[in-house]
DNA sequence: GAACAACCTCAAGTCGACTTGAGGTCAAAT
DNA sequence: ATTTGACCTCAAGTCGACTTGAGGTTGTTC
């Protein structure tokens, strides 16, 4: 086992630390989402602000984001400094925009669903769940919103 | 052109009027999603009935549900007679529900993001963004939010 | 009765986000 | 020095939800 006291820390370690399976971690180090140093024997070794960069991807993955999306952000933080709060401040502020909007989204949906509850629904034309042309009037172009779901596990 | 007067729908009549492409309503189909009829020469025709399980597909996405779980909502209900009342207000109760649990889980997120706007977040342990454990405490066993739950019981 | 768009089936491809496997190397403990 | 678990790369597989393609048929219109 390698001692768990170095400032530097291993993929098993990191990984675990960051609830993500090894080749998860690998996966996303080739994506650009972490960066690593190598040992002599190529071996990968993260900073702790790794973990920082790791917590932010899963919390990306909640917002609802792709990878290539919270990649986009990551990429405009230092990559092996803390962020500074500017930094920080406009990637939570364009999250929280990202979030909000969503929670309006299913708000509407929300609100067709209850007024279901009790219609019956029995002619087509009366329906807001059935008819959302209102409704989702700023649906763009494919704006089926992305789900992503990690079943965190383990 | 097919004469667009009729109560059958052809294909691509079906799908235009449902938002999708042809080769998605045969594959919804082939799914269990809807059903059809044939003419002698082999080609489909949907009942207007189809497009409302066509529409109730598109809600349940947008509800985020997995077109397996969609289906076994769409199971529960008639295949060729309209729901009744108690069969459609069941279904909408239960998928409001989804919705109204995915809103309070985007909520958290939310506030967290808020609060990281102004934090800075230079300690990784005060973050309630980066250290969401305190935040999805509520949160059961696994499951981030029902998307793979075996439980597809809608 | 020919043109031609719309239809048919079946197979394979795509994309995102991973997981799994094969075959080989590194490093901490004994 | 050897063992053993953690690590390495590269390739391929998986899953959901579709899309694309090839090759052939139907049905309405002129």
């Amino acid at each position: 086992m390698p001692h768990t006291s170095h400032s530097l820390l291993t993929v098993g370690e990191a990984a675990s630390r960051a609830g993500i399976t090894v080749p998860t971690l690998r996966y996303y180090e080739e994506r650009g989402l972490v960066h690593s140093q190598r040992t002599a024997g190529n071996q990968r070794r993260y900073q702790r602000l790794a973990l920082r960069r790791l917590a932010i991807v899963a919390a990306g993955q909640r917002v609802g984001l792709s990878l290539d999306q919270i990649k986009a952000a990551l990429d405009e933080l230092p990559a092996d400094r803390a962020p500074s709060q500017a930094d920080w401040s406009a990637m939570s502020r364009r999250w929280a925009g990202l979030v909000a909007r969503r929670i309006r989204e299913l708000q509407v949906l929300e609100s067709s669903l209850e007024s279901c509850i009790g219609c019956g629904c029995l002619s087509l034309g009366r329906c807001s769940l059935i008819n959302p042309d209102d409704a989702a009037a700023e649906e763009g172009a494919g704006s089926r919103w992305a789900r992503r779901a990690r079943d965190a596990g383990t």
